[in-house]
DNA sequence: GTCTATAGTAAGATAGAC
DNA sequence: GTCTATCTTACTATAGAC
């Protein structure tokens, strides 16, 4: 075999073209086109366009979602028995995906990110079962924030993604090859604002 | 006539379908079939469905923006000659969203603000006719946070943008209307988050 | 302005030879 | 495992009668 697993040379191609153009827009005729094999190859190894999708999730979000459970335990068990700080936590969550975006190109990232805001019908599913595991590690933060609600605390983890993913997906590839997207320097940012963010005062009402 | 403007009832239907699918997914066979109307009165009416989705977001969107704007220059006036407030300049630009989900079904507004994010190829002329005049005027920004280099608060004023998207957009219609949606508490909780963000301290370099 | 009918295109999926 | 060829379906758009 002188060249990459044909599966590998679609996965590559996929990711590519589902980040440049989203989930529709990606057909796997130009996907089988650009990793040159054949059209049938999706389906025999893959078996539909969806599960494609699922697998270039995985590969890709699969590992960043690993390590944020990683450098999570991490900091639980360097504070313990107390409570990490709150730095910490969000770095654990924040930093492995900014440190993919040194591996692979930003913009990749970024498109697949895209792809999470599109129609749920597809998506959901990959969502949930990539993330859920993830999301429900980080009600560590409940006691790290004592004076915020549960609901108000599971507001702000949602500010953070919000801010996280648009900050990398603005609106277009163009723009997105063009961006100033210094990692290191985007991750201070986002931290800072973030951090900041989090131990705002409660606004939610007190609990009677 | 007993029922709507034709115009109109396209305009409802393909909203609420856009909203609910996504640009791609929607189809016009679905939208005018919804409206009961022919297939053709789209092409008549609006000439495409790409400019049938311009439509849409200048009836719902373009408003809030009007809306933005008034309320920033308010701010500025009563100000006058002192600088607006941080939060003051930051509501003006949050309200006016939060306050179109006491009008339309929330998830309505929330399913148009995810197809901003989709491919660029389609949306991003209609991104910068509808939000370019508006980020243009939040410049004031700048002058308020006299610490933070021009690209720190652009930065920011994007971590507040997503945060707002995605706090209103999570993956799904199902889950889109079951949530938590009071504005009147999203906004609050939102406010004092991007508040707390913006006046963190600076992460830039100082400037030599 | 509204309709029917259809042109023209592109998509995902599959059967079956090799 | 890989290929060619094709099935089936769905879409946007338009022509032309009313």
């Amino acid at each position: 075999m002188p060249r990459p697993d044909t599966r590998e040379r679609i996965l590559d191609h996929a990711e590519r073209l589902f980040a440049e153009h989203g989930y529709d827009r990606a057909s796997l005729r130009a996907i089988t086109e650009a990793a040159e094999v054949n059209l049938a190859a999706v389906h025999y190894h893959f078996g539909s366009k969806e599960h494609l999708l699922e697998a270039v999730f995985q590969r890709r979000i699969g590992p960043i979602n690993e390590e944020r459970i990683r450098r999570l335990d991490l900091a639980i068990a360097e504070a313990a028995p107390a409570l990490p700080s709150l730095r910490r936590v969000l770095e654990s969550f924040l930093r492995p995906a900014v440190e993919q975006l040194r591996r692979v190109d930003a913009w990749i990232l970024m498109g697949l990110a895209r792809i999470l805001h599109e129609d749920g019908a597809i998506t959901t599913r990959h969502f949930d079962r990539l993330f859920g595991p993830v999301i429900e590690r980080y009600r560590i933060l409940l006691p790290i924030c004592p004076e915020l609600s549960p609901e108000e605390i599971q507001a702000r983890f949602r500010f953070m993604i919000g801010a996280m993913l648009h900050s990398t997906v603005p609106s277009g590839p163009e723009e997105l090859r063009s961006r100033d997207t210094d990692p290191e320097r985007q991750l201070r940012r986002l931290l800072a604002f973030v951090e900041a963010g989090f131990e705002a005062p409660a606004t939610d009402e007190v609990k009677a």
